[in-house]
DNA sequence: ACAGAAAACGAACGGTCGTTCTATTATTTC
DNA sequence: GAAATAATAGAACGACCGTTCGTTTTCTGT
């Protein structure tokens, strides 16, 4: 019937909705608002119906961790890799990170950051898979930088685990300053912050190729 | 009776354990996991011998937030008033900021930061009382930049509120780091960002008179 | 079209939740 | 020390929690 063929069984269907629609709850209220029943409400399911999907709570939670990893990378990481190596894709990487919630329609913000603070201190399966993604996600932002450095755009003894940490640490500080305090102005202080970094950890260049530095806007 | 006579009654007193053994646990599993009976069991009241000393959970989770504000005041800000103001008294703050919790003997780590991630989204009380806090906290260390403009040691067309975007961006990527990923060399890499973010605001001793930027290093 | 499989439902379970009420202790006050 | 008051306990409530089980509906492959 349809062109391609391929088409998924009905279960898997119903499953992406509810992953959709935990992952949207989880942004707003974090991981351990996904509760069966609400859920189930949410999308028309039944509690059983939904529950059947996936057998504990828990490996709920865990989907829907990996749906929102899913859809950051696809947000974040691949975009970003169609700019040039270098400067041009950290800043990709940064300015795509710091606008993925709402380009995903996340109103809650991002809901990995939301779960690093959930479960940073909680052993169990989240926090397994919580930490598992950000120490991959550190190592895949720490191979862009070494990129960048073998480019020649920035100092060969620069220290990638220096720029990762503070570039992590603008991300969350945007965020923080955009959901907690309410700055408008917080892509402005972000994105100078960024540029203050990329400057420090610039290699001397002798003043001619790539000196863009502060004059963007 | 007592020599200074003045002698709590007795019902403070509990309120107070409660309260203590609140703050610990929000450290530790945030506080949406405040509930009624855990807290009953861990003080040894009986549920609603504890539930008496507030009206309701929700009071009972705004004043361990109150008091979590209390002891971060008192752990992070007031010594560092001892200090001279300026950079020093900067760095006092950032260095009492970054080991407040283990000093506070909070194993979950900042309440605080687990209390933004958790009601950023989450309209109602808590929210609200969160806000206020960190817009608080954040005028007051704009106060404390100003004071290292005005010294002479910051550079006066700095921006404060860059300046302290950027320092608590390496307060929460230090939590991030040190909790989420268990990075031991984490307070290297924030007393590092620490020192390039001064650096970059200081003003240019004693050479020109105002070099706006960029040639530093 | 029909059989077999997959998916969803509905009812029920034991627990815990926040909250309310009444009764019983402890503590303060005079 | 007695009276007044504050602090705590105990039992019960309705609601929701995750989970199980048997049934019924819907889909899928032939």
């Amino acid at each position: 019937m349809s062109p391609q063929a391929v088409k998924a069984r009905k279960g898997e269907e119903t499953r992406a909705q509810i992953l959709d629609a935990a992952v949207q709850q989880a942004s707003e209220a974090g991981f351990e608002s996904l509760t069966i029943g609400t859920l189930a409400g949410r999308t028309g399911l039944s509690k059983s119906g939904l529950f059947a999907h996936f057998g504990s709570r828990t490996e709920l939670q865990v989907a829907a961790l990996d749906e929102a990893a899913r859809r950051f990378t696809e947000a974040v990481f691949l975009p970003a890799f169609k700019a040039p190596r270098g400067v041009k894709r950290l800043r990709a990487l940064f300015g795509n990170w710091i606008t993925w919630p709402e380009h995903a329609h996340l109103r809650g913000g991002c809901p990995i950051h939301a779960a690093s603070a959930e479960y940073d201190d909680q052993p169990g399966p989240m926090r397994d898979a919580v930490v598992e993604r950000q120490r991959l996600v550190a190592r895949e932002l720490g191979k862009a930088v070494r990129m960048a450095m073998d480019n020649g755009e920035l100092r060969a003894d620069a220290d990638p685990r220096q720029f990762v940490f503070e570039m992590l640490g603008l991300i969350l500080a945007f965020y923080h300053a955009k959901r907690v305090l309410g700055d408008e102005g917080a892509t402005g202080l972000a994105f100078s912050g960024f540029d203050r970094l990329v400057d420090a950890h610039r290699a001397p260049a002798a003043k001619t190729a790539t000196r863009t530095a502060a004059a963007r806007r």
